[in-house]
DNA sequence: GTATAACACGAACACTTGTTCGCTGTCAAT
DNA sequence: ATTGACAGCGAACAAGTGTTCGTGTTATAC
C-alpha cells in the first residue's frame, strides 16, 4: 500500500499526544492538541485525527471525550504495563541464571574423625544467605544438588587444598578413573580428597599433588561421598 | 497514621479504574464508575473519590473530564512503561553488580622464564568474554583493576596451585608480612606465589604449603607483582 | 482553464462530564 | 435524646469536549 507521508502537523499532533499521554496518564482533548500545535479551530484537529486514524496511526471511539488510543504503528507504548515489566524482570533473572549458580554452603570437612555431610544428612532449611555464588562458565555440569564445604584443618594439603578453602561438590557414589572425588576411609575414619583409580583388585588414591605418591586401598575401605567440582580459596 | 479501611465501594472502584485504565487506554468518568460499582449518583462517586483521594489512592485534576490517576499506593502499573522497565532493569543490574564482579583473563602464569603480566602491559581491548565472574561476598577488597591469570605448568604447586588454576589477582608493589603475593625472581628470571616477609635485611618468601620450607633472598632480587585474593580449581 | 480533492478555518451546536446543592438515613459519642 | 460525622441520593447546573456546518485556499489531474 502506498501511503502518503504523515504532514508535519500530524506528526507534531502524534509526537504531542504520545508525550501527553505519558505525562498525565490519559490522553488529550481536541482543544489541547490544538493549542499544542498551533491549530485553532477544533475541526482541523478533528479533520486530522480522522486522517491520522485511517492511516492506522489511532483509534477513536466516537462520541466520548478523549476517545483516541495510538495504535502500535504510532511506536505507543504497550498497553499493558504489568505485563512488559514482569516480562522484562523475568527476562534479567533468566540472564542472571544463566551466569551464576548458588551454592549452598553445608559445613565443614576435614577434622578427623568426621564423614562427610551426604545429601541425605541434609534436612535443615537452605539457607540462601550461606550460598557460594559461582560462575556456570566455571561448571561444566547440571547444577543439580551441589553443595560446598570448608576445609578445617591440614589434612587435605595432599590434595592441593588448604585450610580454610572452599570446595564445591557433586552429590556422587561411584567414581570414574582419574575424577577428584571426596572419599571416606573406613579404617582411618577420615575424608580425604583425591583422583580415583581402579587398579586390577584395589583401589588408588593419588594426590593432586604429583610430587606425593598414592594410596593403595582395598575397595571395601573406601565409601565416596561426592564428586569435586571446583576449589576457592581466599588468600585474605 | 492509623486509617480506615476501604469500603467494598472504594474497592470496586479502584479496581473498576485499573481494569478500565488497562482496557481503554484512559481513566473512566464518573458517571461509568458509578454505573460500573451500582451507584446511580454521580454525587456519590464523587464523593468516594474524593475519599480515595484523601487516603492516598489516586489524584484527581478538577475540572477536567477523566482527570483521575491511580497512585503507587493503588498497586497500579506505572504510567511510564519504558521509564518503568528501564527503572526495574536499572535496579536488576544494579543488584547483580552487588552480588558478583566480573575480572578479566589478562592471560598465563608460571613458564619459565616468564614475567607476570602487570596493569601497564595491558592495552587489548578488555574483552567480557574472557572475564571470570566471582561472588563479591568472597573479595574484602574493592574491586579496582582486578585481573585474572591461569596458571601453567606445576612450578606453582609449592603455593598449593596447580596446573589449570586461575589465581585473582589485585595490582601492588609492595607487600606488609604475611600477605600472599606474586613476586618475580630476578635471578631465577621465575615467577612464584608466596606468603612475603621482611625478616631483617632479607626477604622470606613461605610457601603456602606450611610442611615446606621457604626461601630467603635478597630485596633486590624480588619484584612483586601483585596480590592475590582468590585461587579457583576447576576439577574437571 | 476547469474541476476535483485535500486542507484549512470560525462558529455554532450537541453531547459528555464534573461540580454543587439541598436533603435523607445510619451510626457512634455524649 | 441530641448532635455530629459519615454515607448516600436526585436534580440542576456549569464547564468541558466532540461533532457538524458553511465557507475559503491550495494543489493536482485532465
Amino acid at each position: 500500500m502506498n501511503e502518503k507521508p504523515l504532514s508535519k502537523r500530524q506528526q507534531s499532533i502524534l509526537q504531542f499526544t504520545h508525550g501527553y499521554m505519558e505525562d498525565h496518564g490519559r490522553p488529550p482533548t481536541i482543544r489541547e492538541i490544538g493549542k499544542a500545535v498551533g491549530i485553532n479551530s477544533t475541526s482541523v484537529v478533528n479533520y486530522n485525527l480522522g486522517k491520522l486514524e485511517e492511516k492506522g496511526y489511532l483509534d477513536r471511539d466516537p462520541d466520548v471525550s478523549r476517545g483516541l488510543r495510538l495504535t502500535e504503528k504510532a511506536g505507543n507504548v504497550a498497553q499493558n504495563v504489568g505485563q512488559a515489566v514482569g516480562t522484562a524482570a523475568g527476562a534479567l533473572r533468566e540472564a542472571v541464571e544463566q551466569l551464576i549458580i548458588r551454592v549452598p554452603m553445608w559445613g565443614d570437612i576435614g577434622a578427623s574423625p568426621s564423614p562427610l555431610p551426604t545429601v541425605n544428612d541434609r534436612f535443615a532449611a537452605y539457607d540462601d544467605e550461606d550460598a557460594v555464588v559461582v560462575s556456570r562458565d566455571m561448571l561444566k555440569v547440571k547444577s543439580d544438588n551441589l553443595y560446598a564445604l570448608r576445609v578445617r584443618g591440614d589434612s587435605m594439603i595432599d590434595a592441593m587444598v588448604n585450610d580454610g578453602d572452599i570446595v564445591i561438590m557433586q552429590p556422587q557414589y561411584e567414581a570414574r578413573n582419574g575424577e577428584m572425588v571426596a572419599v571416606y576411609l573406613r579404617n582411618d575414619m577420615s575424608a580425604t580428597l583425591k583422583r580415583f583409580y581402579v587398579e586390577g583388585d584395589r583401589v588408588r588414591l593419588q594426590p593432586a599433588n604429583p610430587t606425593l605418591t598414592p594410596i593403595y586401598v582395598d575397595p571395601e575401605e573406601v565409601q565416596i561421598q561426592g564428586k569435586v567440582l571446583m576449589v576457592l580459596r581466599q588468600t585474605e
